[in-house]
DNA sequence: CATGAATGAGGTTTCATTCAT
DNA sequence: GATGAATGAAACCTCATTCAT
């Protein structure tokens, strides 16, 4: 991949919904909800077909198969998920401008995801759901996260290591710390409670604060 | 319920449910193994059964549906995994015991549930799977979990900070952290990533490091 | 079958009840009882086991086959509707007696068969369910009732035209009326509305009156 | 509804339930051939579907359930067998121009039934055979039947009774005894005995007759 | 492009019957 | 004699997918 593409182009690349007819959004949005709502194996066609208010063939018109509709589903949030860290320059930009401070780049991390699975949940959760049956999510989603990002992000710990700012442990146990006290709250902030009354910008101070405490010297 | 019951008392208690034929047995390691695999819903009674080596209809003299089936294999485990949250005596003991130090409490909490997952790999992650599609597990979790362990736990969160030793957080948040970061450890080195070559004893003393870090006071 | 047989010898003798052993007697019950609630066909082994409170082997013991299991109850009573017309004996004591009086004789069939049917309604039920299903039971009834009884009936019916009392009709249709109208009444009080609030005296009343004027002459 | 429609309009009407495609006017056909000859419990879809020339699965794309297969058979046989009875009017016009005569009524009731069980046999054999198992068919008769029909043929009666044609029984044992004496002959003739070398109109005329002595005052 | 009837393989479940205990 | 676990055929029904219109 060319590492000139800005995010803005990169998002607009992988909403391939702009070349979608009316029927197929309805399609895309019905199986959303369903394959959310009781799992991919389930959710049965005709239900999504009748929810959509297209005709049962009109799916496999556009998808070639059920499984084929939950890959076009999921795939592309799987790299927009990892999309602020896939390109290069964006987090060469980062680290450039905010190195001097894991904290602000804890931050951004985290406000960053925090939006982005608000503004996905039903498709997040069809990928939570789904990763442990699909080795094809497995495999992306390995491919996308560690090829690209994870190593960006381990230099950068290792960094602040070296400088003396963060505690001494294998920087993929401290990656791991990371992303499981964000995922953690994301996870049981929109998927397990959602109905809970939820103080956001509470708990993401919270947060930031418990992996600081943790994970920073001093 | 008697007072005294030792955990080893109570997990074989919760055990003896175990007069099964052994075809039944086999019925159910087969499932297990399959509904793991493959989930609950692609998983098919006949799938089972021959990997069995019974007749299908077998299954359905000892389980009247699938779901039947799923439940009987996942349920005892939602206890036994609450199972020593559950003997009051036994959080009492620890308290009297331990309180003094809420390192020993956090070392125990993660040695034992690590054992736990690891002894019960298969059925946790069809917990895990299933979870998000049978409101009951949902219910289960919430009636044993809430109701039972967290008032305990969350009291002597309250009695850490009171005595100057834990950070001011809401009570709930301590423990998103704790159970983020210890089920994050166990779902990583189980779950999601069995395969690495992980180093279990230093995996869990950085997790508790970063725990101790993260929560405690200076 | 000889013909020396009193009406009681004959009811013993078809009443194999005698050697029944308690389950045996338990299972015979309550098959009538599912048989004649939802059908021979629909009606389940298992259930009447159940419900018989035996195991489901038992039955099998007793009766090699579930249609073995329905012969058992349905035919004794075939014969059982039929004895009063089988026993050549006894229709000729009728006859001699009674036939002066073909009010007197329809009196004495409604008000016999009346009774049996008060008596077993359930196996009563039961036969008019399955005959349709079951050429056995067509069999029976026709070699029992048309070769035995029919005969002696026609020929009282002839009888009484030729003595002038009663309408010139061919006797079968003579035998149909009166088999129609008594029949009619049965299903009608203990079948199809047995919760009515029924006058049986009146009704039987009206009964006779209904077949004399529409069958006598004069 | 409109009063100007004719028996045979109304027939058509109900018979425009035929938007059904050539498959599944074979269903409908193999259906209730065998639903007839076996019994509703009995009869399996493979076979419906085998003799229809369908896989099974369309029979389940026109109908939900098998019960609902024979629901779609016979329930329109419920109405229509009480049709002449329904259209106010025609009732009404009868006894305009019959009412001075019973013994048309009669002839007419009989003669138009005639007409349909023959028509109709298997279908009719359905009911007769299900009857018993459904309370929904039991529940359709009773609201068809009763609440329409029977209202005005007792008033009939009463009308009848009441210019001294008829013989002083309860309005209801008088409808008993003609529909029984009408259905009698009529079950003998299509459903019991259909083999049988049958004289119709003898039997009819004679059936009319037995009625009218039975019946009629002088 | 869209439809929806049709398919047929396969799903879960029931059930009469057998047989070792 | 009685039991009830086990069987396996067959029941009803679902579903992804195809294809003529």
């Amino acid at each position: 991949m060319s590492e000139h593409f800005s995010i803005e182009e990169l998002l607009r690349l992988t909403d391939e919904d702009v070349k979608m007819s009316e029927k197929q959004k309805k399609v895309v949005e019905a199986a959303i909800e369903i394959f959310a709502d009781k799992g991919f194996a389930a959710a049965s066609t005709s239900e999504i077909a009748k929810k959509a208010g297209v005709a049962e063939g009109t799916i496999f018109r556009h998808y070639q198969t059920k499984k084929d509709l939950l890959f076009a589903i999921v795939k592309p949030t799987i790299t927009k998920f990892a999309a602020p860290f896939l390109v290069k320059n964006f987090i060469g930009e980062i680290s450039k401008q905010k190195h001097e401070d894991p904290e602000q780049l804890m931050r951004f991390i985290l406000e960053n995801r925090y939006e982005f699975v608000k503004k996905n949940q039903p498709v997040v959760k069809i990928l939570l759901q789904e990763v442990f049956f699909h080795e094809e999510f497995r495999g992306e989603i390995r491919k996308v996260i560690e090829t690209h990002a994870m190593e960006k992000l381990k230099e950068l710990i290792v960094f602040f290591q070296e400088k003396g700012e963060m505690v001494e442990m294998p920087p993929e146990t401290v990656l791991r710390m990371i992303v499981t006290s964000i995922m953690g709250f994301l996870f049981a902030r929109f998927i397990l409670l959602p109905d809970l009354d939820w103080d956001d910008e509470e708990e993401k101070e919270y947060t930031i604060q418990f992996l600081l405490h943790g994970l920073m010297k001093k």
